[in-house]
DNA sequence: TTGTAGGCGTTATCAT
DNA sequence: ATGATAACGCCTACAA
């Protein structure tokens, strides 16, 4: 390991004088500073980390408090994480990513006490969010990819779920349909998600309105089979219905398989939108459905650059909130409705 | 933040003392031991990380080298990752996520120079990986998720692509299976895919072998277009098979849309294997695939432990190599042949 | 403009 | 068995 001592050496100054030309932290004459720069370039000089945090308290480490891989969970989480650990190191940050225990809050006290990180990244965050009051009382400064149910001074980047709806209902309403359903997230979703959902059905069921369309929600399957079922529950009490939203990647499976089994096709008979999935999972379906595909990893860059923003700026203004809308990726499971076609 | 200055403070003892009181790192007096521990925990006292790496030369922190998600990245991935920082958690060690850039090896200088890390895990590895080469050549400590051709004196976890193998094989030939198909991983997959990819192509044709069944390979569609095309070769080539297991999700997506196609039914017509892929993912197909899981969270957490084994233990023995089968989650894509059917 | 000295929190060494 | 002291590598005064 090859010390700041060591390039001072070579450079013929002082420890401090090389720690300055290196740093630019006070004036330093151009001459010495070019012999302490070849010097350390020569030496290969990386100044250690430990060192550095240690005097100055500041670690440049975020944690990522990363839940347990369950079910539902996939793509879009890891996209959190690399988002969030790329903005980090692109802005000299590391990301420490620290699986959540049974018990978050003793994981939180712990993390944190070690002095190892500047700060935390929360995602999974549930309405109403046990760990967000702890990190503000602790004072640990901390942002959210997602948001509690009033995100009030908290940093966070977290789905526009208005947007999301209205894009959704405008392609749908734009290809001539009258009527749309949603399939919302299972109930016994994890809390943690019960914020998309709240929100992702709230919005739907408003921007369908304000787009003069029916809709018919409420529907919550959290399976393939589940899909099937309400599907046949929804054009049994709505035969008329010509579009469906569908928030669970299994439950379009489901849904899918049932108007098979009815002998009709997607999307002549159904227009099919999955809902906060990818365009990766919408390939291996039959016809490629159409998506809204969430921002995951613009989310996790967002999320680690506002707290890192934070911790280098403690004048910076109020609390930061950014709300990216999904991204609507058409497949081929889109059409316009069959004219008088019912169930 | 309560350092170890005021927990000896509040002992009455001295800072040196107070420290081996809570590491055992030489004999105190029980009721000196005692006092020191219950000043600490009045305090909450939580030692310094960065003071004690700063001074012990080791940090207790992993860097997990985390490849840009590509297409054909998920849950396997990411499994890796938490299966990796959780087992690291349980031996007192932090994981960081280091996403590669496109310059691994430099990105591997700056990372190891750092001083952060005691070590590196390594995932997606090459058959060939240059890494290797720099991390052994660097003397940095490091151990593989996968392997490369030939992993000498690296320690290890991967897939235990034999075993998996012979348990597809037996499956099918349960099953009373005569002929086998195998599609493989597309050939424009990422270069360090390619070692599962050969591997498994190679060791499927000799289980298939020695279980007396016929076997067809070399198709290696990466696409669900591509996977009903080449689904439709092989009926034309050989209109005999009757099993088919495929690495690719979104091939098997193809294959069983060419299935339905034909008018025919899976499993009636063909059994169908997903190998490599999750049951999670195996669940969104109709009908739920028979799948071959890989135990991407143990290997996860065995990369850790063997990579922390070897940082503790200098002496340790040769390299540990610990390869794991794949589980056989059995869905409703087998059943036996049917009785002289062909395509 | 540059060098010296002190300290960040911890552990290791050396006395006592 | 315990206490004082010196590092670890860096940065920030302060002095020159």
């Amino acid at each position: 390991m090859t010390s700041l001592r060591d390039v001072a050496e070579r450079a013929g100054v002082a420890v401090s004088t090389a720690s300055a030309a290196l740093n630019g932290t006070r004036p330093v004459a151009a001459a010495t500073r070019r012999r302490v720069e070849r010097a350390a370039a020569e030496l290969g000089y990386r100044p250690n980390l430990l060192a550095r945090g240690l005097q100055s308290k500041r670690t440049r480490i975020l944690a990522l408090l990363f839940p347990a891989p369950r079910s539902g969970f996939g793509l879009t989480e890891m996209q959190f994480a690399t988002g969030a650990a790329e903005a980090a190191g692109e802005l000299g940050y590391h990301l420490l990513l620290s699986p959540e225990s049974a018990d978050p809050i003793e994981e939180l006290r712990h993390l944190t006490g070690l002095g190892l990180v500047d700060g935390v990244l929360l995602m999974e965050v549930g309405l109403d969010d046990e760990r967000t009051a702890f990190l503000a009382e602790s004072g640990v400064p901390f942002a959210m990819i997602g948001r509690t149910r009033e995100p009030g001074g908290i940093d966070h980047a977290d789905i526009d779920f208005a947007a999301t709806a209205d894009a959704a209902v405008a392609h749908v309403a734009g290809l001539g349909h009258r009527k749309l359903a949603f399939f919302n997230l299972a109930e016994d979703t994890h809390a943690a998600r019960y914020g998309p959902a709240i929100r992702a059905g709230a919005e739907f069921e408003r921007a369908a309105k304000e787009a003069g369309l029916a809709y018919v929600g409420g529907y919550r399957p959290g399976s393939a089979e589940d899909g099937g079922k309400a599907f046949e529950d929804l054009i049994d009490a709505h035969p008329d219905v010509t579009a469906l939203a569908v928030m669970d990647d299994h439950a379009a499976a489901g849904v899918i398989a049932a108007v098979a089994r009815h002998g009709r096709r997607i999307p002549e008979d159904l227009t099919l939108l999955l809902v906060l999935s990818s365009a990766r999972v919408a390939g291996m379906f039959h016809p490629r459905l159409t998506t809204l595909e969430p921002p995951s990893t613009e989310l996790g860059r967002l999320g680690a650059r506002m707290l890192i923003g934070r911790l280098q700026d403690e004048s910076q203004g109020g609390p930061r909130a950014r709300l990216l809308p999904c991204r609507l990726v058409v497949g081929d499971s889109s059409a316009p409705p069959r004219e008088g076609g019912t169930w």
